[in-house]
DNA sequence: CGGCTTTGACCAGCGC
DNA sequence: GCGCTGGTCAAAGCCG
Protein backbone atom coordinates (compact mmCIF):
# COMPACT_ATOMS: atom_id res chain seq x y z
CA UNK A 1 0.00 0.00 0.00
CA UNK A 2 1.24 3.31 0.20
CA UNK A 3 3.30 3.95 2.79
CA UNK A 4 6.41 2.61 3.41
CA UNK A 5 9.03 4.70 3.93
CA UNK A 6 11.81 3.37 5.52
CA UNK A 7 12.37 3.53 9.03
CA UNK A 8 15.83 2.75 9.65
CA UNK A 9 17.06 5.93 8.59
CA UNK A 10 14.53 7.61 10.50
CA UNK A 11 15.75 5.79 13.65
CA UNK A 12 19.13 6.66 13.65
CA UNK A 13 18.21 9.60 13.22
CA UNK A 14 16.69 10.51 16.02
CA UNK A 15 17.86 9.36 19.23
CA UNK A 16 20.13 10.94 20.32
CA UNK A 17 21.78 12.67 18.16
CA UNK A 18 19.89 14.74 18.43
CA UNK A 19 20.70 17.52 17.32
CA UNK A 20 18.04 17.74 16.17
CA UNK A 21 15.57 15.86 17.14
CA UNK A 22 12.58 17.25 19.16
CA UNK A 23 11.27 15.92 21.94
CA UNK A 24 8.57 14.73 23.61
CA UNK A 25 8.07 12.80 26.27
CA UNK A 26 6.38 10.28 28.36
CA UNK A 27 7.06 8.76 31.38
CA UNK A 28 3.91 6.05 31.74
CA UNK A 29 4.93 4.11 34.52
CA UNK A 30 7.65 1.92 35.50
CA UNK A 31 10.68 2.09 34.36
CA UNK A 32 12.88 3.78 36.59
CA UNK A 33 14.53 6.40 34.96
CA UNK A 34 17.37 6.40 33.85
CA UNK A 35 17.88 6.19 30.83
CA UNK A 36 16.41 6.25 27.94
CA UNK A 37 18.15 6.35 25.34
CA UNK A 38 17.53 9.45 24.01
CA UNK A 39 15.85 12.28 23.08
CA UNK A 40 18.38 14.24 21.52
CA UNK A 41 18.29 17.88 22.45
CA UNK A 42 16.37 19.71 19.85
CA UNK A 43 18.46 22.42 18.85
CA UNK A 44 17.07 22.98 15.89
CA UNK A 45 14.22 24.41 14.37
CA UNK A 46 12.59 21.80 12.93
CA UNK A 47 11.73 19.68 15.92
CA UNK A 48 9.68 20.77 18.57
CA UNK A 49 8.92 19.68 22.15
CA UNK A 50 6.02 18.22 22.57
CA UNK A 51 4.16 15.83 25.33
CA UNK A 52 3.02 12.61 24.23
CA UNK A 53 0.92 10.84 26.46
CA UNK A 54 0.05 7.51 25.66
CA UNK A 55 -2.73 7.29 28.16
CA UNK A 56 -4.86 9.53 26.01
CA UNK A 57 -6.44 7.50 23.10
CA UNK A 58 -4.26 7.55 20.40
CA UNK A 59 -1.56 9.26 21.96
CA UNK A 60 -0.99 13.00 21.85
CA UNK A 61 1.94 15.04 20.76
CA UNK A 62 1.52 18.43 21.93
CA UNK A 63 4.06 20.75 20.72
CA UNK A 64 4.99 23.37 23.26
CA UNK A 65 6.06 25.70 20.93
CA UNK A 66 4.01 26.21 17.75
CA UNK A 67 6.93 27.92 16.09
CA UNK A 68 10.30 26.08 16.87
CA UNK A 69 12.45 28.94 15.41
CA UNK A 70 10.67 31.02 17.43
CA UNK A 71 11.78 29.01 20.57
CA UNK A 72 14.99 28.52 19.03
CA UNK A 73 15.52 32.40 18.33
CA UNK A 74 14.47 34.09 21.14
CA UNK A 75 16.42 31.95 23.91
CA UNK A 76 18.37 30.89 21.29
CA UNK A 77 20.36 27.74 23.16
CA UNK A 78 20.16 28.40 26.46
CA UNK A 79 16.15 27.85 25.92
CA UNK A 80 17.09 24.56 24.31
CA UNK A 81 19.29 24.19 27.01
CA UNK A 82 16.45 23.93 29.39
CA UNK A 83 14.41 22.22 27.42
CA UNK A 84 16.76 19.61 27.05
CA UNK A 85 17.40 19.20 30.30
CA UNK A 86 15.08 16.98 31.28
CA UNK A 87 16.47 14.48 28.93
CA UNK A 88 19.78 14.51 29.87
CA UNK A 89 19.39 14.62 33.99
CA UNK A 90 18.01 12.32 35.54
CA UNK A 91 14.12 13.50 36.08
CA UNK A 92 13.28 14.60 39.09
CA UNK A 93 10.56 12.45 40.92
CA UNK A 94 8.41 15.44 41.59
CA UNK A 95 8.99 16.60 38.43
CA UNK A 96 7.39 13.23 37.00
CA UNK A 97 4.42 13.51 39.04
CA UNK A 98 3.68 16.42 36.90
CA UNK A 99 0.23 15.78 35.25
CA UNK A 100 0.70 19.06 33.26
CA UNK A 101 -0.02 17.70 29.83
CA UNK A 102 2.07 20.72 29.07
CA UNK A 103 5.53 19.71 31.16
CA UNK A 104 8.16 18.85 28.97
CA UNK A 105 7.59 15.03 30.90
CA UNK A 106 4.44 13.44 31.41
CA UNK A 107 4.32 10.48 33.65
CA UNK A 108 1.35 8.62 33.72
CA UNK A 109 0.87 5.53 36.11
CA UNK A 110 -0.24 3.13 35.22
CA UNK A 111 -4.33 2.72 35.69
CA UNK A 112 -4.54 -0.55 35.83
CA UNK A 113 -2.08 -2.57 37.48
CA UNK A 114 1.20 -0.67 38.73
CA UNK A 115 2.46 -3.75 40.08
CA UNK A 116 1.73 -6.03 37.37
CA UNK A 117 4.43 -3.50 35.54
CA UNK A 118 6.55 -4.21 38.36
CA UNK A 119 6.29 -7.23 37.86
CA UNK A 120 7.02 -7.48 34.90
CA UNK A 121 9.35 -4.84 34.90
CA UNK A 122 11.36 -6.90 37.25
CA UNK A 123 11.43 -10.12 35.36
CA UNK A 124 12.93 -7.88 32.95
CA UNK A 125 16.47 -7.55 34.14
CA UNK A 126 17.52 -3.95 33.73
CA UNK A 127 21.08 -5.00 32.56
CA UNK A 128 22.01 -7.87 32.14
CA UNK A 129 19.97 -10.83 29.44
CA UNK A 130 17.82 -8.00 27.79
CA UNK A 131 16.02 -10.51 25.93
CA UNK A 132 17.74 -13.75 27.07
CA UNK A 133 15.72 -16.91 27.54
CA UNK A 134 15.53 -16.24 31.35
CA UNK A 135 13.54 -13.14 29.89
CA UNK A 136 10.25 -14.01 28.17
CA UNK A 137 9.14 -11.61 25.72
CA UNK A 138 8.45 -8.06 26.79
CA UNK A 139 5.03 -8.02 24.69
CA UNK A 140 3.65 -4.63 24.63
CA UNK A 141 2.90 -2.78 28.04
CA UNK A 142 0.13 0.09 27.61
CA UNK A 143 1.53 1.84 30.36
CA UNK A 144 5.60 0.85 29.88
CA UNK A 145 7.31 3.81 30.45
CA UNK A 146 8.35 5.98 27.41
CA UNK A 147 9.44 8.53 25.95
CA UNK A 148 8.31 10.22 22.63
CA UNK A 149 9.71 12.38 20.41
CA UNK A 150 8.79 13.81 17.58
CA UNK A 151 11.38 14.49 14.82
CA UNK A 152 11.20 16.32 11.83
CA UNK A 153 12.59 14.55 8.80
CA UNK A 154 15.22 16.48 8.29
CA UNK A 155 16.46 16.30 11.98
CA UNK A 156 16.53 12.14 11.40
CA UNK A 157 19.82 11.97 11.37
CA UNK A 158 21.88 11.08 13.90
CA UNK A 159 22.50 9.18 17.12
CA UNK A 160 25.37 8.58 19.15
CA UNK A 161 23.83 5.23 19.89
CA UNK A 162 23.70 2.36 17.28
CA UNK A 163 20.26 1.07 16.82
CA UNK A 164 19.69 -2.26 14.97
CA UNK A 165 16.15 -2.93 13.69
CA UNK A 166 14.71 -6.15 14.63
CA UNK A 167 11.06 -5.92 13.19
CA UNK A 168 8.26 -3.66 11.34
CA UNK A 169 4.79 -3.71 11.34
CA UNK A 170 2.12 -1.49 10.28
CA UNK A 171 0.03 -0.30 12.54
CA UNK A 172 -3.52 -0.05 12.54
CA UNK A 173 -5.06 3.15 11.32
CA UNK A 174 -1.57 4.13 9.96
CA UNK A 175 -0.41 4.61 6.93
CA UNK A 176 2.93 3.85 7.74
CA UNK A 177 4.80 0.79 9.41
CA UNK A 178 6.13 1.26 12.28
CA UNK A 179 10.36 0.36 12.68
CA UNK A 180 10.95 -1.56 15.87
CA UNK A 181 15.31 -0.85 16.81
CA UNK A 182 17.11 -1.74 19.75
CA UNK A 183 19.97 -0.93 20.80
CA UNK A 184 23.06 -2.48 19.68
CA UNK A 185 25.92 -0.37 21.47
CA UNK A 186 25.89 -3.18 23.52
CA UNK A 187 24.35 -6.31 24.16
CA UNK A 188 21.84 -6.71 26.62
CA UNK A 189 20.92 -3.10 26.19
CA UNK A 190 17.16 -2.65 26.95
CA UNK A 191 16.82 0.77 25.32
CA UNK A 192 14.27 0.25 22.19
CA UNK A 193 12.84 2.71 19.63
CA UNK A 194 9.63 2.68 17.49
CA UNK A 195 9.59 4.73 14.79
CA UNK A 196 7.03 5.32 12.66
CA UNK A 197 5.94 8.69 10.75
CA UNK A 198 3.38 10.98 12.22
CA UNK A 199 0.06 10.29 10.11
CA UNK A 200 -0.94 13.69 10.23
CA UNK A 201 2.24 15.19 9.45
CA UNK A 202 4.30 13.09 7.17
CA UNK A 203 7.50 15.42 7.57
CA UNK A 204 7.39 14.34 11.17
CA UNK A 205 8.66 11.60 12.89
CA UNK A 206 7.65 9.87 16.11
CA UNK A 207 10.13 8.04 17.90
CA UNK A 208 9.29 6.53 20.92
CA UNK A 209 11.74 4.97 23.52
CA UNK A 210 11.30 2.33 25.60
CA UNK A 211 13.70 0.78 28.42
CA UNK A 212 17.12 2.02 29.21
CA UNK A 213 20.54 1.77 28.06
CA UNK A 214 22.41 0.09 30.49
CA UNK A 215 25.79 1.17 29.28
CA UNK A 216 27.81 4.30 28.44
CA UNK A 217 27.17 6.38 25.47
CA UNK A 218 29.66 4.53 22.43
CA UNK A 219 32.40 6.26 21.50
CA UNK A 220 31.56 4.55 18.10
CA UNK A 221 28.57 4.60 16.45
CA UNK A 222 27.78 0.84 15.56
CA UNK A 223 30.48 -0.43 17.90
CA UNK A 224 29.46 -3.56 17.83
CA UNK A 225 28.05 -3.16 14.01
CA UNK A 226 29.55 -2.47 11.43
CA UNK A 227 27.86 -2.53 8.52
CA UNK A 228 26.69 0.29 6.83
CA UNK A 229 24.52 -1.35 4.22
CA UNK A 230 23.38 0.61 0.66
CA UNK A 231 21.81 -1.06 -1.88
CA UNK A 232 22.36 0.49 -4.96
CA UNK A 233 19.16 -1.48 -6.71
CA UNK A 234 16.67 0.55 -5.25
CA UNK A 235 15.79 3.39 -3.87
CA UNK A 236 13.54 2.19 -1.19
CA UNK A 237 14.62 0.98 2.07
CA UNK A 238 18.15 0.96 1.01
CA UNK A 239 17.70 4.76 0.22
CA UNK A 240 17.23 5.38 4.06
CA UNK A 241 19.39 2.59 4.90
CA UNK A 242 21.67 4.71 2.94
CA UNK A 243 21.03 7.29 5.37
CA UNK A 244 21.04 6.40 8.53
CA UNK A 245 24.40 5.18 8.34
CA UNK A 246 26.64 8.34 8.35
CA UNK A 247 24.59 10.92 8.89
CA UNK A 248 27.31 13.44 8.96
CA UNK A 249 25.92 15.89 11.56
CA UNK A 250 25.79 12.76 13.37
CA UNK A 251 29.50 11.83 13.14
CA UNK A 252 29.70 15.37 14.37
CA UNK A 253 27.45 14.85 17.59
CA UNK A 254 29.48 12.26 17.52
CA UNK A 255 32.81 13.56 17.64
CA UNK A 256 31.23 15.54 20.30
CA UNK A 257 30.60 12.72 22.21
CA UNK A 258 33.38 10.85 21.31
CA UNK A 259 35.43 13.00 22.86
CA UNK A 260 34.28 13.62 25.73
CA UNK A 261 33.12 9.71 26.05
CA UNK A 262 37.02 8.62 24.93
CA UNK A 263 38.88 11.38 26.70
CA UNK A 264 38.75 8.57 29.14
CA UNK A 265 38.18 5.09 27.40
CA UNK A 266 40.25 3.34 29.92
CA UNK A 267 37.74 4.49 32.77
CA UNK A 268 34.54 4.12 30.77
CA UNK A 269 34.13 0.41 32.18
CA UNK A 270 34.56 1.51 35.33
CA UNK A 271 32.22 4.38 34.76
CA UNK A 272 29.61 1.52 33.56
CA UNK A 273 30.28 0.15 36.64
CA UNK A 274 29.49 3.16 38.21
CA UNK A 275 26.27 3.67 36.55
CA UNK A 276 24.97 0.47 36.37
CA UNK A 277 25.62 0.35 40.69
CA UNK A 278 23.89 4.01 40.83
CA UNK A 279 21.84 3.28 38.06
CA UNK A 280 19.53 6.35 40.13
CA UNK A 281 22.48 8.34 39.75
CA UNK A 282 22.81 8.13 35.77
CA UNK A 283 24.29 10.94 34.85
CA UNK A 284 21.67 11.19 32.27
CA UNK A 285 19.51 9.31 29.98
CA UNK A 286 22.11 9.35 26.88
CA UNK A 287 24.66 7.62 28.98
CA UNK A 288 26.71 10.25 28.54
CA UNK A 289 28.31 12.05 31.59
CA UNK A 290 27.18 15.23 32.51
CA UNK A 291 30.50 16.57 31.49
CA UNK A 292 29.66 15.86 28.16
CA UNK A 293 26.14 17.75 28.18
CA UNK A 294 27.93 20.75 29.04
CA UNK A 295 27.56 24.19 27.39
CA UNK A 296 30.33 23.11 24.96
CA UNK A 297 28.18 20.08 23.87
CA UNK A 298 25.44 22.28 23.01
CA UNK A 299 27.48 24.76 21.30
CA UNK A 300 28.81 22.32 19.05
CA UNK A 301 25.00 20.97 18.44
CA UNK A 302 24.33 24.67 17.69
CA UNK A 303 27.01 24.96 15.05
CA UNK A 304 25.42 21.24 13.10
CA UNK A 305 22.12 23.00 13.40
CA UNK A 306 23.28 26.28 12.53
CA UNK A 307 25.57 25.58 9.61
CA UNK A 308 24.66 26.31 6.54
CA UNK A 309 25.52 22.78 5.51
CA UNK A 310 23.29 21.40 7.87
CA UNK A 311 24.12 17.82 7.19
CA UNK A 312 20.69 17.11 7.50
CA UNK A 313 19.62 18.73 4.37
CA UNK A 314 21.10 15.85 2.54
CA UNK A 315 19.12 13.68 4.34
CA UNK A 316 16.25 15.44 4.43
CA UNK A 317 15.94 15.44 0.63
CA UNK A 318 16.81 11.73 0.53
CA UNK A 319 13.65 11.58 3.18
CA UNK A 320 11.49 13.17 0.79
CA UNK A 321 12.22 10.83 -1.61
CA UNK A 322 11.70 7.85 1.11
CA UNK A 323 9.72 5.52 -1.55
CA UNK A 324 6.49 5.09 0.10
CA UNK A 325 7.06 1.75 -1.00
CA UNK A 326 8.44 -1.07 -0.08
CA UNK A 327 5.90 -2.70 1.70
CA UNK A 328 3.19 -4.57 0.66
CA UNK A 329 2.05 -6.50 2.56
CA UNK A 330 4.44 -5.29 5.45
CA UNK A 331 5.88 -6.40 7.45
CA UNK A 332 5.17 -8.02 10.22
CA UNK A 333 3.22 -10.24 8.84
CA UNK A 334 0.68 -8.83 9.46
CA UNK A 335 -0.82 -10.38 12.49
C1' DC B 1 33.05 -13.60 9.37
C1' DG B 2 30.27 -10.71 11.93
C1' DG B 3 26.62 -7.68 11.94
C1' DC B 4 22.64 -5.69 9.74
C1' DT B 5 18.07 -5.72 7.39
C1' DT B 6 14.01 -8.02 6.00
C1' DT B 7 10.02 -10.49 6.92
C1' DG B 8 6.80 -14.22 8.38
C1' DA B 9 5.39 -16.36 12.51
C1' DC B 10 4.57 -16.50 17.22
C1' DC B 11 2.59 -14.97 21.37
C1' DA B 12 0.97 -12.12 25.01
C1' DG B 13 -1.42 -7.78 26.30
C1' DC B 14 -5.59 -5.49 25.98
C1' DG B 15 -10.34 -4.32 24.97
C1' DC B 16 -14.90 -5.86 24.37
C1' DG C 1 -13.37 -15.95 26.91
C1' DC C 2 -12.33 -14.37 22.40
C1' DG C 3 -10.32 -11.85 18.91
C1' DC C 4 -7.43 -8.17 17.53
C1' DT C 5 -3.19 -5.93 17.51
C1' DG C 6 1.34 -4.85 18.79
C1' DG C 7 5.94 -6.34 19.96
C1' DT C 8 9.50 -9.74 19.51
C1' DC C 9 11.80 -13.70 17.68
C1' DA C 10 14.48 -15.90 14.43
C1' DA C 11 15.76 -17.59 9.81
C1' DA C 12 17.50 -16.11 5.48
C1' DG C 13 20.06 -13.20 2.79
C1' DC C 14 23.12 -9.21 2.05
C1' DC C 15 27.09 -6.32 2.80
C1' DG C 16 31.65 -4.53 4.24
Amino acid sequence: MEADWDLHAVVRGCTTTTSSAATTTTYSSSVSSSGFGACNPPSTSSSFFSVYNPAEQGGHVLSLSENPFEARSSNSIEGLHELCKPFFLKPQPQTLQTSSPLSSFSYSSTPKSPHKQQEQKQSQPQFHHAGSATTPRSKRRKNQLKKVCQVAAENLSSDIWAWRKYGQKPIKGSPYPRGYYRCSSSKGCLARKQVERNRSDPAMFIVTYTGEHNHPAPTHKNSLAGSTRHKPQTATAEDAATIKPASPSTSGMEEEVAQHSAKSESTEEEDMEDLMKNDEELPNEFGLTETVVSDDFFEGLEELTGSATDPFTAISSNIDRWPLANNSATAAGGS
